[in-house]
RNA sequence: GGAGAGGUGGCCGAGUGGUCGAAGGCGCACGCCUGGAAAGUGUGUAUACCUCAAAAGGGUAUCGCGGGUUCGAAUCCCGCCUUCUCCGCCA
């Protein structure tokens, strides 16, 4: 969430930017201004109510030392009335403060200068591509019929034991998909990031620290028993490491890597879109995260983005990076970059990354601070994450993009580490 | 899951109803000392919010978290979380 500094420091601004994301800003920040302006005024009563009250009770304790019982008796007589006072004044406050914070929470974060206006996908600017289209025969199938043709994801057993969208790999699938993982990884460790291996399930305040709560508890999978989070991304796991840390200048930027299978519920979405592995409840992703000082964190973006396409590059996916407009960016993000490969046989553009640079609207929320170099002075790191990357479009990529009549070919980088080259029989 | 013992500042550790945001030590920062360093020595060393044009200063809150008792709670009571020891269960 944005500072209540921020937005009542800077209403016009922060209305004029947010419209870029299509959002209405300007009646929330008047509210927000107004319930802020009586929260302080509500703290300093009661900030010098409680005073007065710490002065009576010491003064109290000073009688009883002395042995002036009835002295401190009729002191404490004055204290019944402004304990009330406190009291209300308390009330008064957190109520005050709770209304606020529900109200800032709507705000979605500031778009960067750079970000595009826009509604739709079709206003995303294309930053650059890469690689080259296969050219297919009119046989070509998608790799769901691929998947079944050679065995190797079974969609059906998924059904069986869970349910629609958790496909079972099975055989050389099982192990492209392990060797992806661990080909990601290594790639991230290389790179500088360290690598960690985070809990899947989280709790509330980590859930609301990255932003899923308050507003997308319906995209994940909740367990009630134990009131736990299925993570949808490493991200949550990742980024909620330094929730209410302190980050010495000197230890910026902190890179993170992690593969984690990802829970999504994405409710009522079915259909040809999401066919095969285009969309899943369970998948498999390394994540990228990056905690980064406020004037270096778009470098760090760039830097990023260059870091992913190197992966699609070695995969020898074609590819094209997107610079997502105003509307069709999320609600936390401050400027983000789609990496889509093209998977040949569907002829789609499939996501299979998304770097953003969240500002310090995470940050924010999760108390992530660092320590200025000169002056000691603290404030508000910036978060950056991305998919680095996401396996299911991946694979699907892979194996229509690199069928034969031979079978499918696995790209030089991971044939070594799975000990073959072709998927056939 | 059962029984018992704990959770205090960056760390160690004292504190069982008032003068305690908290002794002492370590660490760290700056200074003195030194040719330089070590040792020694002096000072400083939490966070959030309110107040203030800003800085300085002042105020409030925070001793795992949340509630309660009390004029007053790190200290007493209740619930939760968590760590350790023992028992049980277990990949």
């Amino acid at each position: 969430m944005l500072s209540v500094r921020t937005i009542t420091e800077n209403p016009q601004m922060v209305a004029e930017r947010l419209k870029v994301k299509n959002f209405e800003a300007g009646k929330l920040i008047d509210e927000i201004t107004t319930l802020d302006t009586q929260r302080r005024h509500i703290k300093s009563a009661l900030d010098t109510s409680q005073a007065e009250s710490n002065r009576i009770s010491k003064q109290i304790g000073l009688l009883f030392r002395e042995g002036k019982k009835e002295e401190a008796d009729r002191a404490k007589e004055q204290t019944s009335e402004l304990k009330e006072k406190i009291k209300e004044l308390q009330q008064e406050l957190s109520g005050t403060e709770s209304l606020l914070s529900d109200l800032v929470v709507q705000l979605p974060n500031i778009p960067h200068g750079s970000v595009p206006p826009g509604n739709t996908p079709g206003d995303n600017k294309l930053v650059r591509e890469g690689g080259s289209r296969p050219a297919l025969g009119r046989d070509a199938l998608p790799h769901w019929e691929l998947a079944r043709k050679y065995d190797i994801i079974d969609f059906e057993l998924g059904n069986k034991i869970t349910g629609a969208g958790f496909p079972v790999y099975k055989g050389k699938a099982a192990k492209l998909q392990r060797c992806l993982i661990s080909f990601f990884l290594d790639e991230a460790v290389n790179a500088g990031y360290t690598e960690i291996m985070p809990p899947v399930l989280v709790n509330e305040d980590s859930a609301f620290g990255t932003g899923q709560l308050p507003d997308k508890e319906g995209q994940m999978y909740y367990v009630g028993l134990d009131n736990l989070y299925l993570i949808p991304t490493a991200e949550v796991p990742l980024t909620n490491i330094f929730r209410n840390e302190i980050i010495p200048f000197d230890e910026l930027p902190r890179k993170l890597t992690s593969y984690t299978p990802c829970f999504r519920r994405e409710a009522g979405s079915y259909g040809k879109d999401v066919r095969g592995l285009n969309r899943l409840h369970q998948f498999d992703k390394v994540e990228i995260v990056e905690i980064a000082h406020p004037d270096s964190s778009y470098e760090r973006l760039e830097a990023m983005t260059s870091y992913i396409e190197s992966l699609v590059v070695k995969l020898e996916l074609p590819y094209r990076i997107m610079l997502l407009c105003g509307g069709d960016m999320s609600f936390h993000a401050s400027k983000t970059y789609d990496f889509e490969v093209f998977s040949a046989a569907q002829e789609k553009w499939l996501e299979v990354s998304s770097v953003s640079n969240f500002e310090s609207f995470q940050s924010n929320r999760m108390m992530l601070r660092y320590r200025e170099k000169e002056g000691k002075k603290i404030n508000n790191a910036h978060t950056l994450n991305g998919s680095a990357l996401a396996l299911p479009r991946i694979v699907a990529a892979l194996l229509e993009n690199n069928q034969t009549p031979d079978g499918i070919r696995i790209p030089d980088v991971l044939a070594g580490r799975c000990g073959f080259d072709i998927i056939d029989s």
